[in-house]
DNA sequence: TGTTCAACGAGACGGTGCGTCTCGTCAACC
DNA sequence: GGTTGACGAGACGCACCGTCTCGTTGAACA
């Protein structure tokens, strides 16, 4: 009944990163319809068999080859924080949106969209190993400015995230508008108009 | 070359809907990874060549599917102005989380998603067909509330849909947070704080 | 250094759904 | 009543699925 568990410490690492790096290739040039286990393992030069010891689904091979994309070792996030809210925000939310029209990233990670819309164990996964992190580095800034009274005291940070970030998920996944430093730059003066401190014009950064 | 088009005139609606209702009933019992040209056929008691025939993608039949769901005719949409703004845009965002919890909608909009995350036709036809219409709606009653002087002159009507929706469709994609009336109710307080005309206590709700 | 043993590359296997095709049937229009 | 094209049905070759065996190999441990 219980999985047959893999002895992880005999793992080799060449193979990973084959598969990875295949799966990578493959995707940018076939898009998530042509990838399959079969050209994965045979651009890898690897048994299909290696690669089912080891992921559960395609799904979780792509999430994975996301994951190899942006990483050392399993490097914490974290964000500008140079005191000046609205420019570390143009930073952080232009980064986004260059990042979600970079085709090299684009690719995998729509993939990987795509297989999560109909898993809910893939999703869970990413949650877990990329969306959670990143919310919370991006929550850890916002907390940051509010402490120090660029914030109104009672701004709901993870409400504020999703405004900042929501809408840029949404254009890129349905193409309905531009995805451009002047859309992020607008999400930016949306979320500090929304949350600025009401009586303070000391603290505001100018620009 | 060109597609030897079938002549429309003999096309049997008894199929056309036998084909619309087996694609509801089957995405919403097995899920669309268990959704096959070749089950619906079989459920619609149909041939495989007549879904062939009428529509390029099995996501284009599941879109066809999602708008019998919601359809008389190709009624055009239109949103509650009752004068209200506040009262109006919590109908609506609410109806909208309500939507996308009601299974019987959220199983062949889940499918239609991802169908159309990897295919760009499938995601034009989306547009075209459902999302520019909803939207325009939407921003008519936004465009409303702004001549009546309930939003600031300068309003972004757009930039408002989207901070209004984009987190909702976010939340139901990733399940990254509760999708209740609550969330609904902040997203519309947010888009007042956001867009309230400067001046004015006078016009808005009180509530 | 030698032994061990599970991961490895390779590929056969039955199964499923794909998209195309070819039938005979049927109903609408001429 | 004849013509015609959509219809239901299903055969076909193909790609890929996920499982299963093979020898082979190389890392861990004695």
């Amino acid at each position: 009944m219980s999985a047959p568990v893999p002895d992880a410490s005999r793992r080799s690492s060449r193979a990973r990163d084959a598969i990875l790096a295949a799966a990578r290739e493959l995707v940018a040039s076939d898009g998530y319809r042509g990838l399959s286990i079969e050209g994965i393992a045979a651009r890898a030069g690897v048994g299909k068999q290696t690669i089912y010891r080891w992921w559960p689904s395609k799904g979780a091979v792509v999430l994975d080859a996301v994951l190899a994309l942006s990483e050392g070792p399993d490097a914490e996030v974290e964000l500008p924080d140079t005191g000046d809210l609205r420019a570390d925000l143009r930073t952080v939310v232009r980064a986004t949106v260059d990042e979600l029209a970079d085709p090299s990233f684009e690719a995998p990670l729509r993939a990987l969209y795509a297989a999560m819309i109909t898993d809910a164990d893939l999703t869970a996964a990413y949650r877990r190993r990329v969306a959670d992190p990143v919310d919370s580095a991006k929550e850890r800034r916002l907390r940051s400015a509010r402490d120090a009274g660029h914030l109104a005291p009672d701004t709901d940070l993870g409400l504020l995230r999703e405004l900042l970030f929501a809408p840029i998920v949404q254009r890129w996944l349905l193409a309905t508008g531009p995805l451009d430093h002047a859309f992020a730059d607008a999400l930016v003066e949306n979320a500090l108009l929304v949350a600025r401190a009401p009586a303070s014009t000391e603290a505001e950064t100018a620009s």
